[in-house]
DNA sequence: GTAAAATGTTCCCGGAGAGAACATATCGCG
DNA sequence: CGCGATATGTTCTCTCCGGGAACATTTTAC
């Protein structure tokens, strides 16, 4: 963002009050810039460092202590080019370690799964493991830290920056505390801190469908785009998040984004939350599947999405929807119907419609975003947080 | 924020991209202790120097060499305590100097308004003009000019920051353009444009929702509240805004926030927005006055209230509902129908309801909301803002 | 009136990035 | 094959910023 933009969108940023905003030091200044330069090569792929010089606006002799400083701390390698094409010196190739990885946890009704993702959100060493009854907690840790164990073996000699749990549920915004995941019967369990106990790493805990949002924004369908607003249809029914201006909906106590529960039908059944006629128990796996090949119930279940995204327009403007799961599969069957049903109904001064998209990512969706909030510190502090061998 | 909450917190930001974050250079820090200075006097009134340095930690030395420049910068005044009444050498006051004001109008259907806000958010004064038609965008920027002249006479010398106008209407994420404001008649107006030419100060244009809250969270009921969704209602219908994580909704093209066109019958009314059901066809203005002291008519149109908070505490779990106008008396009138309709219906996992109010500040709302985004610009940038002798 | 306490002021230090000067590596051309 | 042009890495110096120590100032308590 330039300066100029600070001053003109002075309304996006609510002014901060002075408890929040501590004062700046020198140090805070070096941070950042490290911050900047790793998230770089994170999200960027291999980039030079004379390519960093011109993103960043920083000087040359900058970028040269600070790549030396993301060396020394073993973040990043700085190759030399192996094919220039142009005159002058070869700039030095600065990319992530592929020894540093993040460890995702996704415990679910029928499985459970850890992966190991490397920073450039591929998933290098996977365990799997079907259940025939949702795990408990307890089950879900022991798992976690035997399959660790075997992806050390495996790997040999990574780092860990650290490791989070995709669950679907509520999670309370310590990033720890499962509030309620009714599907795996879990509730008020300091999830976060048993994990850390278990694996030896520091570890947090996400809402999936925040997870599934931050994997395709970071390498996904919304690679990028700022404000996403993300439906996933799952067994367990509906999930949603946003990302708005950057930054995820979260809520004051990290429950936004549930809108499977918006109110699509006023006449509609009673649901679990204690409504009637949320969204998800008008449209939902069980109804998709019983529709078969029945156009005409299929199309009206389009045009209840169709409702619901125009919906969610009015309320959050994206510039795209995102959807996943059965909600994906219902958009690749009716996707005339469903655009046109949004563009009658959103409400849109203009003619620009918002894009609507499927999730890109395919069954690593979870692992990714899980892996991505695991890094996030280390990417927020390069110097500031340290790998655990493993 | 503490360190160690950007770390736990690492998915409430998304991790910026390299183009977006430039580098950080020492002024850049400067710039900000001196943002931070000037906005916590601005918000906390006057503060003594000693209070400033235990609040953002900064070095005793560091305080006085900023708040040396902020006077020198004529932006505040540091006087000594009249009493102490505590040991130890009194500790000088900085307060935000009187004279520098903002500059607020706000055109609506039946009159043209525009104060003179200063730092702590008094109008110090104001000129009023009614109109029995909605005035154009050239009436609204020749009563500006006319109105600043008068003002700048009664004041006398005072320096302003900027200007900004309320507009009920989509206003672009440029802050200048006016899309569309239907009751006006307005429609891609570049207004911001105008009446900085008009008034020779930088002049920015805001919906006058999202004004409002601002207004609220700066000064009236929803004060230093991060999380707050906020319903308005008026004669030309129900303006949304959310505050979220303490930053303004905006959206992709800046229409976020237009909760009066959430779906809240499934077979309602046709709205002008073209879809039905709107929740603005079902409660608004006239239907309200329809139904006088018809206790079953208000308690319908009460519930229709509950079912739509519900459904937005569902999408932004908010801390705090704020309602304001008519809305607001909606709910004085039926507090606990309300309250107790969003409770059996919010999508809830604990017995932690979010609070509902009503907005605190009154005729003086968009004015102050104005102001707050016209000097927002100053506050970020105490040094690189000229303010203009008027 | 004196000691204690809290704050303002002054001066020096170390860290951070900018920028200039120099060193190095590649390409293009004769 | 060598030279100049070009781009980048490296080194050194400079400026700016905040931290901190020492000292000065002002009030309260006894």
């Amino acid at each position: 963002m330039t300066d100029e933009g600070v001053t003109v969108d002075g309304d996006a940023l609510s002014p901060t009050r002075v408890a929040a905003s501590r004062g700046s030091r020198n140090d805070q200044t070096r941070r950042h810039n490290l911050s900047t330069l790793l998230t770089a090569v994170h999200y960027g792929g291999p980039l030079t460092r004379a390519q960093l010089t011109r993103e960043t606006g920083l000087n040359r002799s900058t970028i040269g202590g600070l790549s030396a400083e993301l060396s020394a701390l073993g973040l990043v390698v700085e190759d030399a080019a192996a094919e220039t094409g142009s005159v002058g010196r070869p700039s030095l190739i600065v990319r992530p370690r592929p020894d540093v990885i993040a460890l995702a946890l996704h415990p679910d009704v029928d499985a459970l799964e850890l992966g190991a993702v490397a920073v450039d959100g591929t998933v290098v060493a996977r365990r799997r493991l079907g259940v025939d009854a949702p795990p408990s907690p307890d089950d879900a840790v022991a798992f976690a830290a035997a399959a660790a164990r075997e992806i050390a073996a495996e790997l040999g000699g990574a780092r860990v920056a650290g490791a989070a749990a995709a669950v679907p549920g509520l999670v309370a915004v310590d990033g720890d505390t499962v509030v309620a995941a009714p599907h795996l019967g879990w509730r008020g369990v300091a999830f976060g801190t048993s994990l850390t106990a278990a694996l030896g790493v520091r570890s947090t805990v996400g809402n999936d469908a925040n997870l599934g949002l931050r994997a395709e924004w970071s390498y996904g369908s919304a690679r990028g785009v700022d404000n996403v607003v993300y439906l996933n249809g799952s067994a367990s029914g509906i999930g949603g998040a946003a990302l708005l201006g950057g930054r995820m909906l979260r809520g004051g106590r990290g429950y936004g984004g549930e809108f499977g529960h918006m109110l699509i039908r006023s006449d509609g059944e009673r649901c679990s939350c204690g409504r009637s006629g949320c969204l998800e128990t008008v449209l939902n796996a069980e109804r998709l599947d019983a529709a078969g090949h029945d156009h005409a119930a299929i199309d009206a279940l389009a045009d209840v999405l169709a409702a619901a995204i125009a919906n969610l327009e009015s309320a959050f403007d994206p510039d795209l929807v995102l959807l996943g799961g059965f909600l994906g599969q219902l958009f690749d069957a009716r996707r005339e119907r469903i655009a046109s049903g949004v563009r009658d109904q959103a409400f849109r001064p203009d003619a620009e419609d918002a894009a609507i998209a499927r999730a890109g990512l395919g069954g690593n969706r979870l692992l990714i975003g899980a892996a991505e909030r695991a890094f996030a510190p280390l990417l927020a502090d390069p110097a500031g947080v340290e790998l655990v061998r493993m």
